[in-house]
DNA sequence: TTGTATGCGTTATCAG
DNA sequence: CTGATAACGCATACAA
């Protein structure tokens, strides 16, 4: 004998047998009431009743692990991050994300799983890490520098698996993202339409899909051709763009200058600093805008021309592609659009002397 | 026939027989050299090579489903919350909390599952909302109000579940919280070591244990008797706390004021609102503490006195308590302590005239 | 030291 | 319409 009563774990958890003899029918019957009867099988409404009545009483909620054993659905997903499942420092962009993933998933009828990825803050997730997140039907995976292996044996084998940000490198790995393209195209027409002719736009030195989408989108937004040196990229904003850099930049008759929104919001604060160490200010002398949203600690004063990334939606979106998977449907747009904001930073170009 | 490889969705996937049969031993085997060997039986070395080799070879990875199914717990841990799981207007207090819930538990090995209670804004849980929790091995639970029938018939059915804030009217149900008696004693007695002899409490108007601690500490913290007078409860602290009210109270010798953190900061802001009305200001004509964090829109400047609340420690105190219960053990200290906070509204009261 | 037999809770099949 | 019964993949007393 394995046990009975002696080394039970799972104490008090009432299971379908339980249900079963307090309403009189076999276990099955159970299954098959509380189970919704897919199998289209005609139960006695009564029998239904007192089925339904029993398990209310006991409080009984399927086990998701047995539920999934048997090759059913749970009605759980996953949310796996690859640094923390609450990194600290964004909480400002990662907690919308999650208020989206979250009412999304509730309308829907999911419950959701966090899974952490790295538990001790460690960079490289735990081996078997990953594979938990078999538990549920299906995963969003948060995170830029993914573990591809062992994402391509999960997607390989045919796990729901979305991942949130543009990923082409894996194939057959669904994504979401945010329309970066779209949005920073939009602002440099801005720009242009309000008469600025020569436009710069400053961005870190890393090839995330985030940064790329972004040039990729202010040039083609750019009017003329000969626009090779309207983007700079730098390593370390702080140092590079200084007064001097803003003065002769000006000189050489630029007028609007854009800064990416990045982890530090470091271009962004360097933009700032350098226009008021040349004692210079924003509209008036020239024209800033910033593709996203500033740091927290400068959010304020002044708000920054540019748009909005809508964190919410895109949590939202990314379960939509995740359930759509589950049913078999083809996935829908995989990009959210940002929303414009004029702000205050952004104006006609100076009238030329 | 139950479909044996017709409708078997699960393929590929390598399990512990197939890798038995790689390595020419039982799956039992490989479960022991798999599993870490917990029993403490000896194998040959030979044999735990033989199935390593096969089990990598076969690029085997454990079912999450079976394993937990098997272990007969799940390392599922919950976290409800009654007014929405993502509550959106006090996310300032919530996310941090979340962390600290999120490294506890996955420190110990465990998943989270995040429960809605009212998705979509309304009040009232849907009535099955909280017997979903029992999917989790255990639960936390947020909020003020909860629906204490349904939680009652829970902890009655040895569902392990804990509360985060002080609770004791749910016999049964056990609680972590924050110790705001001496927190809120410590503020006072700070002032008093500055100097101050009388000092007034402004408190909204309702009996939520967070603010009966705050008072209870606070007048602890107190001198001497006859401190009747000096606990303001007002329900509209706006239209109360007015400069001509902080006037009087000046004139009757008080020289500090201290005010409770609310969900809205509707007293600090009002305690701030008067001094400015009354042309006055913080520390030099009078001294201010707040019992807690400034609300985020006016967190900087001025910096009050006070303490800050530890809310990823409560997270972490609240896991630490959950998992104390599912291993039966007597649980710790529910109560987490205060950071003093010295800040710059608080110094010695003006000489006397 | 290794293999056999069972059980975990659910779903699904098939015979009463 | 209902009740046995067999998987699902893994872990574990117990036998060999």
């Amino acid at each position: 004998m394995t046990g009975k009563g002696a080394s039970r774990a799972r104490r008090g958890r009432p299971r379908q047998a339980e249900v079963a003899r307090l309403a009189g029918v076999s276990q099955t019957t159970v299954s098959l009431v509380l189970g919704g009867n897919k199998q289209g099988i005609t139960l006695h409404e009564d029998t239904r009743r007192r089925v339904l009545a029993a398990a209310r009483e006991l409080g009984y909620v399927p086990d998701p692990a047995a539920r999934r054993l048997a090759a059913a659905r749970n009605n759980l997903l996953g949310v796996f991050s690859f640094t923390a499942t609450f990194p600290t420092a964004v909480e400002h962009s990662y907690y919308p994300f999650l208020v989206g993933v979250e009412q999304e998933a509730a309308a829907r009828g999911y419950d959701l799983v966090l899974f952490t990825g790295s538990s001790s803050g460690s960079q490289a997730a735990a081996p078997g890490a990953l594979e938990r997140v078999r538990l549920a039907d299906g995963c969003l995976f948060l995170g830029r520098h993914l573990p591809a292996d062992g994402l391509r044996r999960l997607v390989e084998h045919g796990y729901p698996a979305v991942h949130v940000g543009r990923h082409e490198e894996l194939a057959g790995l669904a994504w979401v993202g945010v329309d970066y393209v779209a949005a920073s195209f939009e602002v440099v027409r801005h720009l242009e339409g309000l008469g600025h002719r020569r436009v710069v736009l400053v961005r870190e030195d890393d090839e995330a899909p985030a940064s790329t989408d972004r040039e990729r989108g202010f040039r083609s937004g750019l009017a003329g051709p000969g626009a090779g040196d309207a983007v700079v990229r730098t390593a370390d904003p702080a140092s590079d763009i200084t007064p001097g850099w803003l003065r002769a930049r000006l000189a050489e008759g630029v007028t609007a200058f854009v800064a990416e929104e990045t982890d530090t919001g470091a271009a962004w604060r360097a933009l700032l600093a350098a226009v008021d160490g040349a004692g210079l200010s924003a509209p008036d002398d020239l024209s800033l805008a910033l593709l996203g949203s500033p740091p927290a600690d400068l959010a304020a004063r002044p708000e920054p021309a540019g748009f909005d990334i809508p964190r919410a939606a895109l949590g939202a979106a990314a379960i939509r592609m995740l359930t759509a998977l589950l049913a078999g449907e083809t996935a829908d747009e995989p990009l959210v659009a940002c929303a414009f904001r004029p702000g205050t930073t952004a104006g006609p170009p100076p009238a030329a002397p």
